[in-house]
DNA sequence: CACTAGATGCTCT
DNA sequence: GAGCATCTAGTGA
């Protein structure tokens, strides 16, 4: 699938999240008047990916990440947070790109009000961070990310890509997740400040132990 | 600065 | 009822 605009520089969407996710990092995520340059984000496959939320089938909560690429799986955990990924894969198939982290490049007044005045550099410094920066919630499921930013009837998340050079991207193991959780589907831009700290769940086994699927 | 413990409520079994 | 793709406040160095 191609998006207008971008031929020539984002990979097919339709690809499955590992593939597509490096090309995610330096995207323009905007709603209203804020908007973050992208620097983290982690790879989630439905089928074959115990971590992913799709890997047991369809539910009412995951049905989104089963739809056509380019659209918005928000869903909420942790009892207070929210956190939003961009499905990937053919419409039919679970996947997704969570959006982890990024940098504030607009709305910064905005940005500090809703964050309750952290530092600058982490307004957007993991994923729950990211959607309160960004005021995104379940009211914004299920939108195209891609789709016409003057539509007077939508006016939820818009992402804009923006590639950036393959060195300058890292990777590593997914952040929290018990499951698969020594498979290096996590990428961030080097050395970028607004990165999440990585933190191995308590529940996964030792590192480089054998993991179960 | 590093590290730990607890909050909090939805989702699925 | 268990588990969770997390965060913050609190402690101690």
């Amino acid at each position: 699938m191609t998006r207008p605009g971008t031929e020539d520089t984002v990979p097919d969407l339709s690809r499955p999240a590992p593939e597509v996710a490096p090309h995610v990092l330096g995207a323009i995520l905007r709603h209203g008047p804020v908007a973050v340059r992208i620097t983290e984000v982690e790879a989630y496959l439905g089928a074959n990916d115990p971590a992913s939320h799709a890997w047991k089938g369809q539910t009412p909560r995951n049905a989104v990440m089963f739809g056509p690429p380019g659209h918005a799986y928000v869903y909420f955990s942790y009892g207070m947070h929210w956190a939003i990924n961009m499905v990937c894969g053919p419409d039919g198939t679970a996947s997704g790109v969570l959006l982890r982290a990024g940098a504030v490049l607009d709305g910064f007044e905005i940005a500090r009000t809703r964050r309750g005045g952290v530092p600058d550099g982490r307004l957007a410094r993991g994923p729950a961070c990211l959607t309160q920066a960004l005021a995104i919630t379940g009211d914004q499921a299920g939108g195209d990310l891609f789709g016409d930013p003057d539509d007077q009837s939508d006016s939820g998340p818009r992402l804009e890509l923006a590639p950036v050079a393959p060195e300058l991207i890292s990777s590593g193991p997914r952040v929290g997740v018990s499951r698969a959780a020594d498979r290096a589907w996590r990428f961030w831009v080097t050395d970028e400040p607004s990165v999440s700290a990585y933190k191995r769940s308590p529940r996964a086994p030792a590192v480089g132990a054998p993991d179960p699927e």
